[in-house]
DNA sequence: CTTGATTCTTCCGCGACGAAAGTAAGTGAC
DNA sequence: GTCACTTACTTTCGTCGCGGAAGAATCAAG
């Protein structure tokens, strides 16, 4: 752990869960608060009181819109003040550091990215520190850093082993925090994505949520009970072995047919120049493929077969109430989307609840405000694992 | 729900949780329960007063070996008086109503099948009636309950659909109540055996838990944070859209290559005959295939590639931290496990922990009291879904 | 202006818990 | 034996968090 970073103010459990809920919920009256957490109102009273206090809660003047005409003591809404408190987010990939300030909500007031030129640990601590000092200087209100990196993690401080960056054991909270002076955590970059979108995105407040990221590699984030779960073989090249069609394309990286060999975009361009003896990119691609050129448009269509396939198994699997496809190789959704959904339907059984499935493409400032989110998460409401 | 079964006492949720920990972890001293459910050593005293006194708990003599010698004054045990209430579950099949007896533990101390000549709810309930007549001659202290059908059931208590019974909406806890006096709590029977071995079996306090059946069909139990996750397609023919290898074998029932056909007792059959014109048990299947028969190996073989692509496919996407295998179709793992084992690797990444994989050829009477464990949970703890 | 509805606050009492002190029941050293 | 020590359990007491009831605030409707 983080040398127990300056939590805003030590929460009870029940302030905790009044603040996570008007944050993640919007503004919220007592009354419906009380509703949600299924307490009093005279316990809300009491909870709210030093959360306002303290500044992280404000009344806000009545939703614009009086939609209804209520009789009664028209309810006083709360909102979290989401600027009091502003939060470094990193992501960093073999030779960029992408960096974004954002809100108590997650919302990004601020993007800085400057190339990596040296992978040594020192060198990058220097970077993050340099960005975050130039960051400073128009976000004076910085209460904690979070750092996404691919690879294993632990502790969400110790970077155990990253083959891109060539790192093991690193210990890159400690180094960040003694260059800044703020706190740090460190996650896995799918991970950090996974928990953005499970507080403050396409998973919030589900209680069974699965986030697929398709990219250079796949990630898989499992979310049960709200809690993401951690896996042994995390961001170690998953994926390589979820065979979809045994007799599927050979490709450098990933077991043939594999979902790496079939859906990652490395793999995608090396199918389609090692059929047309053409290096394109992934946006080409997609284009020829809409247009009706023959190679890609196979290449693409056998893309969304296993996209579909995947997501029918993980649905048929795990009952998840939403799916997630996340990253920047989901582009495939817009112009193969049918065959997908054509493929779960397949798979699934008539009676099954319909996937709820969710797609967007992101880029590599959404990875960065993941790793935001986890530092709002641990720094601010102190929430490590809740 | 039934109408709020007598439960022992009104537990507080302390109580309740005290009294689970001792009756599904053996007997556990005051200072082990305080370590477990993380509580002080005086809440234990308070906690434990009342339901030694009710008769739920006693305190034991101490562990039959002493294997280490303390210092201190030794520690008290205490453990549930399983004998205190007896519980009955019924297994309804087509033809067969399987009844057992159980302790407060779950475990059967006694069996009494009856056939079922007709499927008329008022004759079945007759049936169920006057077997619990029979058993109460023997065991005066019956509690309670449980009944598992094949169908789908609702709020524990009303068939909504039996196929092979031919019901539909047949409050069925109601009647069996009004006919034995007893409070009665019905489930799906996969529901049940899943919700057993949860508590009791293989699943005993573990936080993700798969239970996979193999029998007349599959059926699929999924366990998240102790409790089990209820779907939409819950047993009606479930497994007959997961498609293992589109090339598969056309059977009668479920789709090309799809797991009820590769898997099921009634399809590996069909397999077998329509290759070599000869109807065979499935145990005959068995034997011919471990002696080198070649079409029953063949089949066998292919049913064992199919459960070790289901096995896998399940760790990749569930991460379970326990795989169960029942029902009578898992005879196949005696003479093929090599083979599942093989696919299952294939099927996984190299770092991924290893699958935790168990097997348990469960008769009739399993499923049976897997009923009676649900009565077990929802009348003397009131742990309806906790 | 009164009545009623609805939200929020204040106040009180209850119940569950932890901390600390006390009691019980053993072992080991001499 | 007895004295110190260890561990398990009990008792007591203060605290904390909650719900419930009564009251205050603030609106609409008649």
């Amino acid at each position: 752990m983080t040398p127990v970073a300056a939590s805003w103010l030590p929460l009870s459990p029940g302030e905790r869960s009044v603040a996570i809920e008007v944050l993640l919920g919007g503004p919220l009256s007592r009354t419906e608060l009380a509703r949600r957490l299924d307490l009093s109102a005279g316990s809300l009273t009491r909870l709210t009181k030093p959360l306002i206090e303290s500044g992280l809660l404000v009344e806000v003047p009545e939703a614009g819109a009086p939609a209804e005409v209520r009789q009664g003591r028209p309810s006083q809404p709360l909102d979290v003040v989401a600027e009091s408190r502003s939060f470094i987010g990193f992501k960093i990939t073999e030779d960029m550091v992408y960096g974004v300030v954002t809100t108590l909500r997650s919302e990004i007031v601020a993007r800085y990215d400057r190339p990596l030129t040296s992978r040594e640990p020192a060198e990058v601590v220097e970077v993050l520190g340099e960005m975050t000092d130039a960051l400073t200087a128009d976000h004076p209100r910085l209460a904690g850093i979070g750092i996404g990196v691919g690879g294993l993690v632990e502790d969400r401080a110790v970077v155990g082993e990253s083959p891109f960056l060539g790192w093991r054991d690193v210990p890159l909270a400690e180094l960040v925090e003694g260059r800044t002076g703020l706190p740090v955590v460190v996650e896995n970059d799918v991970a950090a994505l996974v928990e953005a979108e499970t507080w403050f995105g396409a998973g919030r407040g589900l209680d069974r949520f699965v986030v697929l990221t398709i990219g250079a590699g796949i990630g898989y984030g499992l979310v049960l009970g709200g809690k993401r779960v951690p896996y042994a073989e995390e961001d170690r090249g998953f994926g390589r072995h979820w065979i979809i069609d045994p007799n599927g394309p050979l490709t450098p990286d990933g077991a043939r047919g594999s979902a790496v060999s079939l859906l990652t975009i490395p793999n995608i361009r090396y199918q389609v120049q090692a059929a047309t003896g053409r290096d394109r990119t992934y946006e080409e691609i997609l284009e020829l493929a809409a247009a009706g050129e023959p190679m890609p448009a196979r290449v693409i269509e056998e893309a969304a077969r296993a996209l579909g396939t995947l997501v029918a198994q993980i649905a048929n699997f795990v009952l998840p109430q939403k799916i997630l496809l996340a990253g920047e190789g989901v582009g495939l959704m817009d112009i193969a989307g049918k065959t997908v959904a054509d493929t779960i339907r397949a798979l699934r059984h008539p009676l099954a609840a319909p996937v709820e499935l969710e797609t967007k493409v992101s880029d590599f400032h959404d990875w960065a405000r993941g790793a935001a989110v986890l530092a709002i998460q641990v720094l601010v409401l102190g929430a490590a694992d809740a």
